[in-house]
RNA sequence: GCGGGUGUAGCUCAAUGGUAGAGCGUCAGCCUUCCAAGCUGAAUGUUGACGGUUCGAGUCCGUUCACCCGCUCCA
């Protein structure tokens, strides 16, 4: 699909010449490049790793220390979110407990035909007794209906009434590949839908202490942020001051084993998440999924991602995941990537959880980790409330970072021919990892004398928001052009004008027009251009 | 995991089984007064890796790694 719309739509950026562009302007390489690559990891450069930390930078801004920029929540008071940085290794209970061991350790047997997928251990197979030619049939342990229908299949292909005790039965486990071709599954039709054992557990394990081996010490690196803010829930309950309703807000390294890494860095084995887990009252819940809802897609929107690229979709029902109950909301926040195109790929999940992690990890832990809330419940005599013990609901806004990153390169990647460098990258200043660059329009007559003080005054000023660029070398064109494909969106020239009255050109990069102002007027010129 | 395709300098690409090259970019110097100008010079490759055939392999064969496309997968 990718490719038709390739062909067939001019809008649809090329993904080579961005993936390009990432490596010759050092945003993006390919992970231990030089040992021939590793599959699924990549590695951010210079201007990318700047790039990374804006984006990172901003959400953390936003999102944490102003409470969703000074929004008002759906109660009217300002959003209360505290930070936290919680270990990538835990003690392995939190995966049983959270769902990530138990269902998805064991080797899984997937039907192509009916699209299920079994444990391959629950699954038995049946021929008649005592012969062991033609087709196998198979079906799921102690499920009659299952094994009445494999039987009534089996004695239509052998075309003779089979009795139940007429068939010998074994495990699929114990299957070859040889025979598992010749298998029917179970409600499947035709032969051999059935794909060999598969072990699905996307963790990555390592094991603990020097000596340790993987049976006894094993763990694993955390496959996502959000169960290390679910365990500190009642550390951060007891400790600070917070009170329902409150979130608590972490990025961080996760780890996936994915099948097959693709796209770039779209799908990575190694990958960042900015979550929020947001603690409410059950009653409140849906107010608050909402409110994260359009609020983090009006996030993404003032970042650059506007117009039709970027689109908000909720879920249909048979795709919850299992934490999610039926009726309880979970939407994506979706960016049309020139891979995914006409298609659109996950940036964001805003998630009712309900109270399933909570709850999982008190019920494993033998921890109690209600919630009391002492706004709630009837009014004792004193007129003050009594109290209200529950267990919170959550709302889960969870971001990534690579694929945020992604999706600002590919928006920002802009061809055009009427500029030398035929293509500019159209960061929001704010993101650009090259904040601004200050250049003498020629390396004589005192110009570089007046440009390196301008340089330093704005890199103590503005360097803790990213690279100032100062370049003395060959013609300023070609110095313009090389800003272009950095995306740096301000360029401040000093020319023989400067000289006379104190002004400098300003190079706006994405219209290309050029407007003088005074060279003491530049920092207040950049700072509100970044929105200081 | 399956099928197809591709790997030569930072990028785009050449090189009949016979000396690994060009353009652009990069770097240095000169020049240059607003959009990759010009001149002079320089650096850059175990041709993805390993093995085989051959007097001789970028080229042929095998294996492997990585990337791209389609399935699969994405809790």
């Amino acid at each position: 699909m990718t490719e038709t719309a390739s062909d067939n739509t001019t809008s649809v950026k090329s993904m080579d010449d961005i993936m390009a562009l990432c490596k010759r302007r050092g945003f993006i390489y390919q992970a231990s490049e030089i040992y021939g690559g590793v599959n699924g990891f990549w590695d951010y450069g210079p201007l990318g790793a700047q790039l990374k930390k804006n984006l990172r930078d901003a959400w953390w801004t936003d999102v944490v220390m102003k409470g969703c920029n000074g929004k008002l929540g759906p109660d009217g008071k300002p959003v209360s979110i505290v930070p936290l940085d919680s270990s990538i290794i835990q003690n392995p209970k939190v995966w049983e407990a959270s769902g990530h061991v138990g269902g998805f350790n064991d080797p899984m047997v997937d039907c192509r035909e009916t699209k299920s997928r079994y444990r391959a251990d629950h699954i038995l197979c049946m021929g008649v007794k005592g012969d062991d030619s033609g087709q196998i049939y198979a079906f799921i342990e102690n499920d009659d209906k299952s094994f009445d229908g494999a039987l009534k299949k089996l004695s239509k292909y052998k075309k003779a009434d089979i009795a139940k005790d007429g068939v010998d039965i074994c495990s699929f486990t114990d299957l070859g590949p040889d025979e598992i071709a010749i298998t029917v599954g179970p409600d499947a039709k035709e032969v051999g839908t059935l794909t060999e054992p598969r072990a699905f557990n996307l963790m990555f394990k390592t094991v603990l202490g020097a000596t340790g081996n993987a049976e006894d010490n094993g763990a694993y690196l955390r496959p996502e942020t959000a169960q290390g803010i679910f365990i500190n829930f009642k550390n951060v309950v007891d400790t600070t001051r917070v009170s329902v309703p409150f979130g608590i807000a972490q990025t961080g390294k996760a780890f996936r084993n994915e099948v097959t890494p693709r796209n770039f860095t779209f799908r990575s084995r190694e990958f960042e998440q900015m979550e929020i887990e947001f603690f409410c009252h059950p009653d409140e819940s849906k107010a608050w999924y909402t409110f994260w809802r359009d609020w983090r897609m009006a996030w993404w929107q003032e970042l650059g991602l506007e117009g039709e690229n970027l689109i908000l979709r909720e879920h249909d029902n048979d795709e919850l995941a299992h934490y999610a109950k039926e009726g309880a909301g979970t939407a994506d926040i979706e960016y049309m990537f020139p891979f995914t195109a006409p298609g659109y790929g996950e940036l964001e999940g805003i998630a009712d959880r309900t109270n399933f992690d909570l709850k999982q990890h008190a019920e494993h832990s033998k921890t109690k980790l209600d919630y009391f809330d002492n706004t709630r419940g009837e009014l004792a005599k004193n007129g003050q409330p009594k109290g209200e013990r529950y267990l919170p609901h959550v709302i889960e806004p969870s971001a990534g970072l690579d694929r945020g990153v992604l999706a600002l390169l590919c928006e920002a990647y802009t061809p055009d021919e009427n500029r030398p460098s035929g293509v500019f990258m159209k960061f929001h200043p704010r993101i650009a990892p090259i904040k601004a660059a200050v250049f003498p329009l020629v390396k004589k007559d005192g110009m570089p004398e007046i440009a390196e003080p301008l340089y330093n005054e704005l890199r103590n000023r503005f360097g803790h928001l990213g690279t100032i660029e100062y370049d003395v070398k060959q013609s300023i064109g070609k110095r313009y052009a090389r800003m272009d494909e950095a995306g740096c969106p301000f360029c401040f020239t000093i020319d023989s004008t400067t000289l006379e009255d104190q002004t400098v050109t300003v190079r706006h990069r994405d219209t290309l027009d050029q407007e003088r102002i005074a060279i003491d007027k530049v920092g207040d010129f950049l700072a509100e251009k970044l929105g200081f």
